[in-house]
DNA sequence: CGAGTAAGTTAGTGGCCAATCACTACCTAA
DNA sequence: TTAGGTAGTGATTGGCCACTAACTTACTCG
């Protein structure tokens, strides 16, 4: 296999490993693992940790950003904003793990930020845009339509995070039932 | 001091720690020495780690609930859902740490529940369903609004974790700018 | 054939970290 | 004065982990 399919290999089960523990709380060695491959070649394919990381987190932000673009292709208004939503519902069911990615790379621009490390997080912000740009141009350029549509997104995102169970009254006040697995 | 004094000046510390290096990225020693305490006290104070981080996520949780509900005290409607919002813009801008903390706990949840943990995750959900119940009393028992209050608040949280400043365009779908430090 | 190159491994290192154990210092009450 | 309880420390340990260095295997092309 080439050293770039190994790569996008690598960058997939990063996803999935580091949805789980985290930024620190996942070894090189599991994600080998997943990928079949002896940990210290990783170092080969990556300059380190955290740009596997990096990787991880700005292609699930290109997964969800896609996913909208799709959705709302040739719609506007309200019926993008549904569609998106049914989209994005769709998505944590099939793959929750992108959802808490997303929140594992909260956390960690938040910490490198902290620890004065300026590109990682301007690279992540710069992807974030991107999906916001792409629900804007759905909403027809209105920012407060955006700014709700991402919020109610976030909301869904953490309660799904602190597992509440679909059942559960916090979901009462969504439109429609939004759960993974 | 009293081991009680003690403890709670421990869970003071801890939510500083946690909430910058998450769970997995601060060290027992890191809190101890904020403490100013040996790193092994902290075994005697509590049974673990996870205890420590459970207690600190746990305040935090508390404090924004106390907040919310002095603010909204006496007050109902769009007069409660104001005074929550501006009692939360001053909470963010005098205790940063109490945001990403909860950013921290939402993350610790999903990997705790992963682990098959039930406890931890139950216990946090209990604290989250009190703020939610006393937003919701607030706004007089409508659930729409409160979930609308809750998903901009958990997107403000999402935009300061990463570290977009407050003079970028993302927040210009908010009535006032919100942003710690 | 033989040389170069790309994919991949085994072995190892230095550092960190949660948790344990055995110990000390001090206070109080009989 | 001593016995017991409470607050606290120093030393240690066993395990993990990111990362490095050196070696191997296999394919390609002149």
């Amino acid at each position: 296999m080439s050293a770039d399919e190994r790569r996008e290999s690598v960058i997939r089960a990063a996803v999935i490993e580091f949805s789980r523990g985290g930024y620190n709380g996942t070894s090189t060695e599991a994600i080998a693992k997943r990928v079949g491959v002896s940990q210290p070649y990783l170092f080969r394919l990556f300059p380190g940790k955290q740009a596997i990381f990096l990787e991880a987190a700005r292609r699930c932000c290109q997964d969800v950003t896609e996913v909208f673009r799709r959705a709302s292709e040739g719609l506007q208004g309200e019926e993008a904003t549904k569609a998106m939503g049914d989209a994005y519902q769709a998505l944590i069911a099939d793959d929750p793990e992108k959802l808490l990615m997303q929140m594992q790379m909260y956390v960690a621009v938040a910490a490198a930020e902290a620890a004065g490390d300026r590109e990682f997080g301007e690279a992540l912000r710069a992807e974030w845009m991107e999906m916001y740009d792409v629900a804007n141009l759905a909403m027809g350029a209105d920012v407060d339509e955006t700014t709700q549509f991402l919020a109610y997104g976030m909301l869904i995102n953490v309660l799904v995070s602190m597992g509440f169970k679909p059942d559960h009254r916090v979901w009462a006040g969504f439109y429609e039932e939004v759960q993974p697995k």
